[in-house]
DNA sequence: TTTAAAATTTAGACAAGACTAAAAAATAAA
DNA sequence: TTTATTTTTTAGTCTTGTCTAAATTTTAAA
């Protein structure tokens, strides 16, 4: 059984590993989890005695077949609490982190079986992340970064990257959503701001925006 | 903010309290707990530093109406999630404690009060326990333990005072549940042990069943 | 290739929450 | 009322997970 502790450094290392590939580093893994290089290192050394994860002083860590089932297991169960808080509860798609991140820990293999089932067994989470499937199988999607764009094209928007409040709250002022239509008006070269269109209306957004929109282009 | 150790700290004393009148003892709580009572000795100070609990020196601890506060609101919580699980999951009544143990701790105002709202503001739990309202007023219930009924009495089942599974499951093998009618056909005086009458059927239980089945008489 | 800077690890400390063993206080028995 | 027993507390230790400061290794720069 792994401590909490344990699970948030698992799930750290997971999404570190999807986004920027194998071999973490300790410094990414202290950012991420907002504590210190040391703490992180005493942690990974404990996880690599519990074989989730291998690890080489000074190069870093990578999870292993286990650590990656577990990492999953509670993606997963986060996931999915975050569909039954809005789906169920009403809440709004920037309320419901800090909420699931306490959820994922609750330990109960039947909970979540019992959970997926009276959701439907939904495939997507609110901010559109793939919710893996009980064998820990996250079926790819083919969807691209709205900052990939170029000048007329356009997508359906099928995910955030970022799922701050803040930045969701940004979204929701300018009534974008997982489903709402996006074309890109146009570009500009030297700093990739973009003007684009969302039903009738024309935004402009930083780059820092359009990277934190994934789209399904058509 | 209240750790879980201190969360079930409080909710062991609010149990005692309720159960034996006010002024818990240190054995007791160890005994609840299952903790060594210089164990407890360490945390009933800490409580009581936080002015959470009033404790003397070898006097046993009382909640303060803080500590009362908080410990009422972990309860509504577990009974809360208790009813979701069995409602709306389909868990049977003798397996949700233990989920339950885990989920009361969740923090969140909004998410308890849109639970409460999405299960209809439930009175009871599935075990009949009531649910204390936001301002953690719990409603008197007139209920009276099996064990005190006379030869010729009846009742309703509204409640059970035990809820361990292995209980609850001795109660389903003999059909008795919430909402059970029984009536008494006989009581031995030498060790209270009863003859007692479910829908046509006839049992003979001890007086250890008996003390931990609440009726309402009629 | 040697030096400087950055990243990582070690050493030692601390807080929370538990434990054992021993001391002190309260209660029960003689 | 004195003694014996039980209850409670204290003292000291352990584990988990964190921290700072210092040492070490790796990487980048000159």
């Amino acid at each position: 059984m792994f401590t909490l502790a344990e699970e948030n450094y698992l799930k750290a290392i997971f999404h570190l590993e999807n986004d920027c590939g194998a071999g973490v580093t300790t410094n990414a893994i202290a950012d991420k989890m907002d504590t210190r290089a040391s703490s992180v290192t005493d942690m990974i050394q404990k996880l690599a005695d519990k074989k989730v994860i291998s690890y080489q002083k000074y190069k870093g860590a990578s999870l292993t077949k286990k650590g990656k089932s577990i990492a999953v297991n509670i993606i997963r169960k986060h996931r999915l609490w975050e569909v039954f808080l809005v789906e169920k509860l009403d809440f709004q798609w920037d309320e419901v982190h800090e909420i699931a991140e306490q959820l994922e820990h609750i330990k109960s293999n039947e909970l979540i079986q019992k959970l997926d089932s009276f959701l439907g067994h939904p495939d997507f989470d609110p901010h559109g992340d793939p919710i893996p499937d009980t064998n820990g199988y996250i079926k790819p999607t083919e969807k691209k970064l709205l900052s990939k764009l170029k000048k007329n094209q356009q997508g359906i928007c099928v995910g955030v990257k970022e799922s701050s409040a803040k930045f969701l709250q940004y979204l929701d002022t300018r009534k974008i959503g997982i489903g709402s239509s996006i074309k890109v008006i146009d570009k500009e070269d030297f700093d990739q701001s973009m003007t684009i269109q969302v039903s009738n209306k024309q935004f402009f957004i930083t780059k820092q925006i359009s990277e934190n929109l994934y789209l399904k282009t058509i």
